[in-house]
DNA sequence: GTTAGCACTCGATAGAGACGAGTGCTAACA
DNA sequence: TGTTAGCACTCGTCTCTATCGAGTGCTAAC
């Protein structure tokens, strides 16, 4: 598809009108605001034109043109070359260093929305690698043992079994001893590379004990695994009552539908991380173009993040596919570069 | 106020007529399907009666009449008389004891929403006690502690602090006899306990690791405080969207953003658990009588679960006003019972 | 290739009228 | 005295119609 100068400047000129005033836009109009001097009969023309080429498209007869699908693309890959190192300040965003990631985050979901007037989602970050970093016995009560596993990234998962009756009382000297053997054993391992073989030799190296290296091995496969399902946080979800498109009862009700419930954001977020993969890039997706079938009427606009240490996880922003895309795009720069900033470790 | 038992019963009449259709019921109605055999006429004097009585109000001069809060308080109150032994069965509510009280939790408020039709909310339980029941104080790298705080009930926070450089390097010994003196004198103390006098005796007793002790315990305090905000899971948002007196774009977008914010649901949480502490009933709070400010078009009802051990949380419906207080009242009793039973210890 | 002009389309808006549910009041009845 | 039938009245809702105007496509002229 070769657009010629003045037809990519038509485009451009519908897309930004559209964006700002969320009705059709004339010939008329296009005429009139631009610096092309043309006028609107000729416009129409190149309308016409764009239209048979799939990237704008008319409501009805009577009424001006909105892009498509197609016809956003084409803009958002323009806006995004020439974006491409620009990163706006996100101004009065004070990153002061708080003490837990969690709140950062939550915080910077808020922040995103209110800047946007979109509604955005932060997912927690995702330790890649999985490894085992340190793992920790400690008696509870008489019955109770308490397992404190930390996974690289320092993400402490923690969980209590209940020890059978039957089970001989755990002295200092035995708790002492499985603990080494413990760390000694696993740390610096994921999961994948715990084997049935090193389960079979720690137990038997455990003696009577088995049954609870079992039981420790088994909870913290599992606490680890707990975190494949990524945390997500939202902010910002009553922004779609802004744009009409999106907020008739039907469509309203299944997006706040898919915010409370997650689960759809959950694979959205696993889907970015994947695609950018290897370069920290932006996503869009534009309509159709969502894995999330309750956001066909949106444009998602996500964006990685990389704490270090393998931590990684994706910050996105979900709105109208009439969605301001040159700031949207550099506020999640600049906020992904500020959580690089902050977190990456000297 | 005292109703003749005619009046209370076309007042429940006009609830219940109310809570089915959403349309504002006339005498005409009354006088057809109840079994008071009535003429319209009849009912509409009483009706003036009422209104006068500011029970039920008219929303223009040819409508018919709908309950004031006033009104629906009346009616409530009845109800819960009447309930106040009966527990319906909540039959596929099926409780098999998931292994994370998080996730049951999240399963029942979206179980309770299923099955209302409104929207609900739960919050993970509090610790009321806050007593220190374990600290384990391990290394995770040789510049890195980190702090493990079991409080009461079994509820776990962690915090990994970073050493200075300063600090001379903690063999195993010491890190044995901190834990030792952390848990010797600590354990089983609320914050309110843990006087500065206390803290110097400790500081004291460790020596040149006085520091430590103190961020320590600093983690320690702020683990626990920061449990103060209570959890909040919430489920059907988008059950407003059911009933047009919430549906309209400005009401719904309030409403929307109390369920993402959850500040305001996290005092009401609060507010149900003071309301409820001696005598776990249900609390109803009719419109005006809610204390959040988005919900004066709603009704909420709340009710308190226990599981022992000193955790006690919330459980509640936020509806419109004409909510079948019957069925929430069930179902919540339900769900508290159940949730009473699992996990309380024998 | 560009532009002016014109007939045409069609959604949005506003007003008029009909409809009907429901009321309050009055007068008659048991 | 309480109950009821009847009637005039109110007022929101719905439907229909007319009008308006923004925008188009097409044609002919520049």
């Amino acid at each position: 598809m070769n657009l010629t100068e003045r037809k990519t400047k038509i485009l451009h000129a519908i897309v930004r009108n559209y964006l700002e005033t969320g009705e059709p836009v004339g010939s008329r109009t296009i005429s009139k605001y631009t610096d092309l001097n043309l006028s609107s009969a000729t416009i129409r023309n190149e309308m016409a034109d764009l239209e048979e080429m799939g990237l704008i498209l008319q409501p009805h007869t009577s009424a001006g043109r909105i892009p498509s699908d197609k016809g956003y693309r084409v803009y958002v890959d323009e806006m995004l070359r020439e974006k491409e190192q620009e990163v706006d300040r996100m101004q009065e965003m004070l990153l002061e260093k708080e003490e837990k990631l969690e709140k950062l985050l939550q915080q910077a979901a808020r922040q995103l929305a209110l800047s946007t007037n979109y509604a955005s989602m932060v997912s927690l970050p995702r330790a890649v690698g999985n490894k085992l970093k340190f793992i920790q016995l400690s008696r509870l009560a008489h019955d109770q043992l308490l397992i404190t596993v930390v996974i690289e990234g320092n993400i402490i998962k923690n969980r209590v079994i209940d020890l059978d009756d039957l089970e001989e009382v755990l002295d200092e000297q035995t708790m002492l001893k499985l603990n080494i053997l413990l760390n000694t054993r696993l740390n610096g391992l994921s999961v994948e590379e715990i084997s049935l073989g090193l389960i079979a030799a720690l137990k038997s190296e455990a003696g009577v004990h088995s049954e609870i290296i079992a039981q420790v091995i088994d909870a913290a496969a599992e606490s680890i695994r707990a975190d494949e399902g990524l945390e997500i946080y939202t902010s910002g979800a009553n922004n779609i009552f802004r744009y009409p498109e999106l907020a008739d009862q039907q469509k309203a009700s299944e997006l706040i539908n898919t915010f409370e419930e997650k689960a759809d954001l959950r694979s959205l977020a696993e889907e970015s991380l994947q695609a950018t993969a290897e370069d920290n890039a932006i996503q869009v997706y534009i309509g159709a173009e969502s894995p999330v079938q309750t956001m066909q009427n949106c444009s998602v606009v996500t964006a990685t993040y990389d704490l270090g240490d393998g931590l990684r996880g994706t910050v996105g922003i979900i709105g109208p596919k009439r969605m301001d895309y040159d700031k949207v795009v550099s506020s999640l720069k600049t906020l992904t570069y500020q959580l690089d900033q902050i977190y990456k470790r000297a």
